[in-house]
DNA sequence: CGGCCGATCCACT
DNA sequence: GTGGATCGGCCGA
């Protein structure tokens, strides 16, 4: 099942992050569909929060996806050679986001595989938010598709997740935002069963 | 227009 | 543990 509209609209980006652990990431890009169940997130929380690109009202070119309503991809670049895949949450002028940082692999392994032709070392871990989109073949300039169209979409497909297997901790990578660095916002998937 | 820097990853010591 | 790759976005002038 498709994850409604409605999910994505709710104004706790942080339980957003949460809830969206155990759900499947699907891409339909070049012909091949691939999937991962999410393990990975963190939670951006808007113009409050010093961690956000959105951080003081920031409207940009860039950050204007984030503004929009929820439901939507917000990709963008990072270092130069990195596309970090982002889902939009709340209604239209809040700006918050859940970063994908994590999936298992479950479908399309093979063209995850031939998009990584290029790495040395047969690894096709997907922890890494580089990474997974590199493995589902997402590209900053896919920032404000519809999470309800043709290729990126989430679905609930029963995965059960007990709360006491949710790690939680500081984000990663966000030291410039000083106090908000500490804030409790990733959450990482342990045990869970399919 | 110039310059700085990042929600990362990998290779190497 | 550390540094290089690599470039769009953002800011200040």
């Amino acid at each position: 099942m498709r994850l409604e509209k409605a999910f994505y609209l709710g104004d706790d980006v942080v339980q957003i992050a949460r809830d969206l652990l155990g759900k499947y990431l699907y891409t339909n890009f070049d012909g091949s569909i691939t999937a991962g169940i999410i393990t990975e997130t963190e939670a951006y929380a808007g113009i409050t929060d010093k961690a956000s690109h959105a951080y003081g009202d920031r409207r940009t070119l860039r950050t204007e996806i984030m503004y929009r309503e929820g439901g939507i991809a917000y990709v963008y670049l990072c270092y130069g050679m990195y596309s970090l895949f982002n889902v939009v949450t709340n209604i239209n002028g809040i700006p918050h986001a859940v970063l994908i940082r994590g999936i298992h692999p479950v479908e399309g392994l093979e063209k995850m595989k031939e998009r990584y032709s290029q790495r040395k070392q047969n690894n096709y871990s997907v922890d890494g938010p580089g990474k997974l989109s590199k493995a589902l073949g997402i590209h900053y300039s896919h920032s404000g598709i519809d999470l309800q169209g043709n290729q990126i979409w989430i679905e609930e497909k029963g995965v059960t997740v007990n709360q006491e297997n949710i790690f939680v901790s500081k984000r990663i990578g966000v030291e410039y935002a000083k106090e908000d660095a500490l804030l409790p916002y990733r959450f990482v998937l342990g045990n869970y069963e399919l």
